[in-house]
Parts: C-alpha cells; structure tokens; sequence
DNA sequence: AATTAACCGAGACGGTACGTCAGGTCTTGAC
DNA sequence: GTCAAGACCTGACGTACCGTCTCGGTTAATT
C-alpha cells in the first residue's frame, strides 16, 4: 500500500494537517493514509482534477469521508500531496559548467512537465480550480521558486563566469525558457520535446534560435 | 484590439444551437440571448469558471434554465460565446515591415492574454474543465491557430526578407514568444508586460537577451 | 376508533427504507423523520394529494429533499406512512352479539372514511395517482384486506347463530355495506352519516329499507 | 377521424370556449378538433388521468399547445369532453314495470363503470385531480345527477305502485345500489358483476341478501 | 376580389418540480 | 480519540411540463 516516500519528503507533508501528540487516544492509521493517497493518484489520472470527487476516492479506499477531511483540509491539498513525488523537481546544480547546470536544469523541467499527474495538478493549480489562494502559494513556494531560484543562481554563476551576457535580465531567461518549455510540452496538441533543452541552451548562450 | 476578423467569420455565433430557420415556430428571443450573454460575463469575472453556475446565470438574467439549455450545449459552450468578444485577438498585419509585423501580433497576445476575462477561459479549456475535446479544439481553430499562422506568415516573411535567420524554426520561434508572454502575463504573481514586446522583438531579430 | 391493531404489526414503519441495523454509521435522525411526516401531513391536507410536491414538504420540514428519499421510495410511500394513524382502522370484534360486532365495525368504518386524511389517501389510492401497482398492494393488505376480513369473520358468526341467512353471501354483504359507507360519506356532496349505521344494520338484519 | 357526437351532444360541449361568431375571421378547424379528442381518449387509456400531459396529447394529435387551449380551458375540461361518449348514461326508462326500469337502470350503470375510460375519468374527478370545483359540479350535473334523478323518480313509481315499501328513503336505496356497484365493479381488484344487478334487485324489491 | 381577423403549426418563453449527485459537517458504535 | 460508515443540509445538475406568448402562413366571411 501506498505511494511510499513516506521517508523521502520534505514537501509531502506540505499538507498534512499536524498529526501530531496531543494527549492519549488512537494515532492516526498510516494504512488509511497511504490508501488514501494512492485512492488519489488513480482517481486523479482516470477522472482528471474537475471530476475527482472525494467520495470517489473514499469509496476507493475504502475509507470514510471524515477521514479523509480529518487529514486534508481540502480536495487541492489532498491532491497535492499526492501528487508530490510526480511534482518534485529538485533544484539546478551547481557543477561549475553554465551549459552542463541548465541543460540538467532544463532536462529537469521538461521531464516534470510531461509527467501526467503534474500537467493535471499544475494545470489545477493554474486555472484557479480552488478559490483558495494560501494554496496556489503553497504550490508555487514548494515547487516553483525553489527552482527557479537555483536556475536564477545557475544563470548569475554564467554571467559571472562570461557564458552568459552581463546584467543579463535573469527573470526574463527563466521565463523565457519556462513559458516555451510550457508551451511545447503542455500546450500545443502534441508534446514537442525533441531537441527542445538544446535549442534553449543554444538560444541563451549563443542567440541563435533553432533551425529546421 | 481585435476588431479583426470581422469579415472571416461570426465566432461568436459559432457556439449557438441550430441558430438558422427550422420552418415555422417563434424566434429566439434576441433580449433573452443577451441577457444571458451579460449575466455569464459578470457572473464569470466574479466566480471564475469552476463556480460558475448555470443555475446562478439563469437567476441573474431573469431567464429559465431551460432557455439556457436551449441556447448552448453546455457551460463551456456558453462562456465562449459570452468571452468571443474577449478571446478575438486578430491576425498578425503584413506591412513589409517585420519589426512592425511582430510588433504588433505581440501586443495583440499581450491585451488578450491581460484580459480578465480571456484569462479565465484560457485556464478553463487548457485545464481541461470540460471533457469535452470537440470543444477544445473549437477554441483552438477559432483563437488560437489563425493567429499563430498569421505569426508564422510574418515570421516567413521576415525570413525571406533576411531580417531573420534563414532556415528559422518557426514554430519553435512562436512557441518561444508566446509561452514568455504566458508565463509573464498570466503565470507569475504579478503581471510583467513592461518592455515585453520589445524583449521578445530583439531576442527574435538579434539574438539578444535583455539586461537589467 | 382504531387504537386498533397495535400488536398485530407496526404499519406506520410499513413504508420506511431499511429502518434497521446495518453495522455501524450514524442513525437516521428521529427529528427529521417526524417533521418530515408531520410536514407531509398538514401539506396534504392544504393541497390534497396531486398538488403534494415533495420539494414543498421538504421546505416546510427544514429538511434536505435527499432526506426525504432517503427515508422514502416515493411520494405515496411518504403519504401512506405520514397517514397511517388516520387510516388504521383495527378490525371487527367478537363480542358474541351480532348485531353489536357489525354495528362496531361499521362506526370504524364511517368514522375512517370521515376522516379528511384518509379520504384524500383512499382517493389517491384508487384513482391510481402512482402508477406502481405494489404501493396499492400494500394499501391494500395493510388497511382493507384486514378489515374486510374480520367483517366477514362477523358475518359468519352471524350466520351461525342464525342472526343472518343461511349461505348469506358474505362478500356481497360486505361490498354492500363499504359501497354504501364510500358513497354517502365520500362521493355526495354532503356526508349523510346520520343513522347510516343503523339503516345498515336494518338492511342486513331484516332486509328493510330505511323509509323517510 | 374524431369519436364524433357531434350532433347528439348537450354534453360534450359544455366544455368548449364559445367558439361563436364574433365578426370574420377563420372559423375552428373541426379537424384539429377532432384529432384533439382521439388523441386524448388513446393517451387517457395508455397513461391515465394523471400522467396525460397535453404536451403529448399535442404532439399526438400534430397539433399546437395554443390549439388545445384556445378549444378548452384545461385537461379536466378536455378529458370530460373526450370522454363523453363514455360516461353518458341515459337515463332510468318508465315502462310501467318497476322491476324492468330499475333493472335496466342498473345495467345502464354497470355498464358505463365497466367502461375503462370511463373509470378512469370517475376517478380522476372523485380523487380532485383539479382542485377546480366548478368542473367537479360540471360533471355531477351532467352524468350524475340526471341519472339519479331518474332512478329515483323509477324507486318513486314502484313505491306508488306499492312495489316498494311506503315512504322508502330513495336517496338512501340509491346511494346503497350506485355504492354497491362502484365497489363491486371499480373498487375490487377483479371486478364481479355477475348476478349483480339481479342481486340489488332482489335485495331492494324483497329484501332478500343473495347467497352463495 | 380585396381585406381582415381569427385560425393553424410550431416552438420559445419564465417557471416549478422532478430525482440524482456531490460537497462539507456531524454523529454513532467499534476499536 | 481515531476509525468506517453514513445521515444530515445545501445547492446544482439536466429534463419534463406547465400555461402564455409570438411568429409566419392559411383560410373563410365581410366588405
């Protein structure tokens, strides 16, 4: 049972609400947990977020409503945390190699966008799905600026080593390289990711956009 | 913007049911249509698309819910119609000049995608609200692809021109335009529209990332 | 009338669904069921059986209309439970004296069908308001069969002890005596209840008239 | 086309909305009205009473909602019209024979419960399925009562013809035959209508209770 | 013969109620 | 004191009819 990871995650537990000792009583059932969240990610890619209902994924997991509202205060938070291991994506290295860093950088995005599950959540997170906005924030502090944090550090290291032009607009290249990586791999009707890192790494380092 | 395609083709009707002579019987009632058209527009900027319910348009309208069901198909079917005037970006211009070509296509997609109101249907149909993939494709067809190929048209143009590189990969170079305006406009906290086009057009002709 | 058949078997549960122990969960809400049932009622006698919406009952009852079905498997089900105190009409006794087991039975008779409950059931009933044929059954066997019954257990006795022909035919006897009960209580203008009872009796015992 | 009585009808055309002349103008289409009334009578058999809508008998007649409005004022005052035919009863004959008049009178009766339209529609106005009162007295005068009137007036002759008891309560030996049969024919799950008016003759002329 | 008013079919209109489903909360008895 | 179960109220769903209305077209009596 269980999607596991119940070791490796800092952002995880993002959403749990604190479980933790107050006084006697039965602990929370790691089973019903872990059936949960599995209940989750099934659901999510058979039935898409719009039409994931909790009493789907209680039935599914054999477990009762209240359950499920006892440990996620809502069906977004839920989701994300089920959804972490898929929305994980690490953070740029730093190897000393301008190309080397944002080509992992970039091989890291790409992967995670055509990922299933993420391309359901983020597109979830994006359309506003929940009119919470506590929770986009969550979304976008675990997964979004960690990352562009590090591919921000990656570019100012290449401008500091000259691979990269001076007082080069860092936010612009990491929107530039996020927005077409976006655009190919989630927008337009078939995914297009072949030689997609390198045409970026090309266009930043060098200018020249790709050719046919 | 976009008092476009005027001549192409009626959009906004593309939604309606049936909206030619079916023999006798009375006509639609064309204050009645409007109503609706108005109520889904305001009910729309203040509940974004998931909350946003037939039932409620109906009461604000002052209308059935039957005549809504015998209007439009369904939810998504009305909130196009209700957004076309919202969503018509037009087609990029063909001036001989290619900075002022792509110049103005980028302002195009920059006020559409800075509309409130596009914004929401955007999320809507790319997050897949609706399982409906006919409709999906009808957004594409009717927004997205004529001005992409008006794009790709300038950007041949410039090619031939030799303001651009030849051989250029131009779907890559129209991905590239539009996800940045994506991600700027619509994905990040605050809108980032200053020098936008700009950033783009020199990118796109010279190679060059802006600076800080 | 009709502190009746109390032991013989619980005919106001007739109509409930599933009313007993399926393992654990929370259990049906007693407050509910009874304003339901009363709600029902005073409804029913406000706007009789067809104009009965159970949205209407709903409302009045401060209740969900899931509720309701959740409870009841449709609206005569409902009447029939919200109206079975007016409808019980207990059986004929076996006092021995002939004359005073018909007489008994039928003032339960009169006084059942002066009940205005129980005549806009009876005409709900018969008129074939619901097209299922089971409800009528259980109609049926709960209220009529019983009584029909008993009266002719009595008119046998009566035969027996020689206070009635030989070979009487008894259900003629007893269509005879219903037929005129419905008739002058329920299908003239005004109810003619006044000696009906004994005008009965007479016709039975002595096969006279009632003169003027 | 159409059960017709066009001619012979008093009755059936109490319902119509004065169709008179009032200038020129186009006079009803008897075919319209004629189709209207089948329509009706084979809905009423198939659906009864409560589940004839006039949306279908408009369909099944091919005919618009408005023409059915325009020709009567509402479903009690169609179905009253279509059925006619059905309910009319004549009246209780005078021979000279109190046995031969009351004994047709009885057949007249039974024969017109027998009819299943006409059960259907006895029915529908007993149970006040129209909570408009006017039509319910509409019906008791133009079936009910002439019918009455003329067996009492037949139970009246037999009296002065000293076959019935002096003084006889008429309305009370009518109430106990009409009852009789409406229960007999109507009320029982199977109707039993053999022996059944000799029966209540026997019973009202002798005061003779049949046996087996 | 032209006018004209009421007819006709069709069906759109604002409503009400239907029976179902899911949301989020609350309650019970078992563990 | 958490668990599965499930009842509770709320409110939206999409459909069926209601009774009224408005069309364009037809038809017969009145001018």
């Amino acid at each position: 049972m269980s999607t596991g990871n119940a070791e490796s995650e800092p952002p995880s537990r993002a959403g749990s609400r604190v479980p933790s000792g107050r006084g006697p009583g039965r602990p929370r059932d790691p089973r019903a947990h872990g059936a949960i969240l599995d209940a989750t990610l099934t659901t999510l890619l058979e039935f898409w977020y719009p039409s994931l209902t909790l009493e789907r994924v209680a039935r599914r997991a054999g477990v009762g409503k209240a359950t499920i509202y006892r440990h996620w205060e809502s069906k977004l938070d839920l989701v994300l945390e089920a959804a972490a291991p898929h929305l994980a994506i690490g953070v740029v290295p730093d190897t000393g190699d301008t190309r080397r860093d944002v080509r992992e950088g970039l091989d890291q995005l790409i992967s995670t966008y055509a990922d299933p599950v993420a391309a359901i959540v983020i597109f979830a997170v994006l359309a506003g799905l929940e009119p919470d906005e506590r929770l986009r924030e969550r979304f976008r502090s675990a997964y979004v600026l960690p990352w562009r944090a590090s591919m921000s550090d990656a570019l100012e290291r290449g401008v500091a080593r000259r691979d990269l032009p001076a007082r080069l607009d860092v936010g612009f290249a990491v929107d530039m390289m996020v927005g077409t990586v976006f655009q190919r791999v989630l927008v337009v009707p078939e995914p297009l990711v072949d030689g997609l890192a390198e045409h970026l790494l090309t266009l930043l380092l060098h200018g020249r956009l790709p050719t046919r």
